[in-house]
DNA sequence: GATGAAAGCAGATCGCC
DNA sequence: GGCGATCTGCTTTCATC
């Protein structure tokens, strides 16, 4: 491993460079991570070993990260997704970092949002059923020190990009 | 490929009945894809080409499915995301099913939820900056026919969960 | 940087238990 | 269903340009 590698990508904003072929790298692979290197070099139109020592560049510079499989909920018992909508009591620093902190350990909770607006946090939450909700959102949520209210809102549909949008630099 | 496999695999509700091996390289997959065959069969305890069938079978049944690479949304000229919780004025099923159609091909939008509640969706937005999200809200949001109102919500901070928790069928 | 060749290793298949 | 041997083909490295 060479960090002065990483160093050679990246410009004073810490960001590397990208050109056309990084980027289609890395559309291919947020769309399809098990794709062959040999795949993605005959869609970029480089050798495979060229293509190779690319990814590994933006693998170590930090721009490609993990890869994720997908699971279908059902199989696991999650009949039901939800969304709280969740007011603070209290706003300092140190009780909205750790209560992001805590939630983000609930099994149940898949991802969870600090924002402004009406609402302090949006939680997305996946359940067995209303019932195991009901108990998710008094046990885990409602009771917890520093939660001023929670609305509770069922999701019905629920569509998923996996490709970011590229917007350049400028 | 043999359909009946699959089948065998499926209960009359039709979700295969999963062991806590099937269940284990679920885990390991959600958490990293890119684990070989080799490792998983390490953690679960079985040898490489057993697991190599478990991993098969799973995939065909549809429990298993693609996986997708994570990618730094500052390297694409991400620098900032929000939530748009909308009001529809019509809540027939053919308005808002295209209305979710529609907004997943926009390319900044990165979910969303259709749900019960105050609001009728709630979308997640990557964006480049303040004027860009004033412009993708006024462009694709506010003004499209059906839309009632539009609350815009900047996000501070967002953790995400990539292992789903298993509950079991009973 | 990109390339093709070589080496090393993982994925995929199969007969057997 | 699980296993180990086998074969194939990909990943990874490296000398060369």
């Amino acid at each position: 491993m060479s960090g002065d590698l990483t160093n050679e990508l990246r410009n004073q904003s810490g960001i590397p460079e990208l050109d056309r072929t990084d980027l289609g790298i890395l559309r291919l692979l947020q769309k399809d991570a098990r794709l062959s290197v040999k795949e993605i070099a005959a869609h970029v139109g480089l050798a495979p070993s060229t293509t190779h020592e690319r990814i590994r560049r933006l693998r170590e510079a930090g721009v490609l990260g993990d890869a994720h499989a997908e699971v279908d909920p059902k199989a696991l018992g999650i009949g039901l997704e939800a969304l709280f909508m969740i007011e603070l009591s209290k706003h300092k620093r140190g009780t909205v970092d750790r209560f992001m902190d805590d939630i983000v350990q609930v099994p149940e909770v898949r991802s969870a949002f600090l924002v402004t607006g009406r609402y302090d946090l949006v939680v997305h939450v996946v359940v067995r059923d209303t019932r195991h909700l009901k108990d998710l959102a008094l046990d885990q949520f409602t009771s917890r020190p520093g939660t001023a209210r929670v609305e509770t809102s069922i999701i019905f549909d629920a569509r998923q990009r996996h490709e970011l949008p590229v917007f350049g630099r400028s």
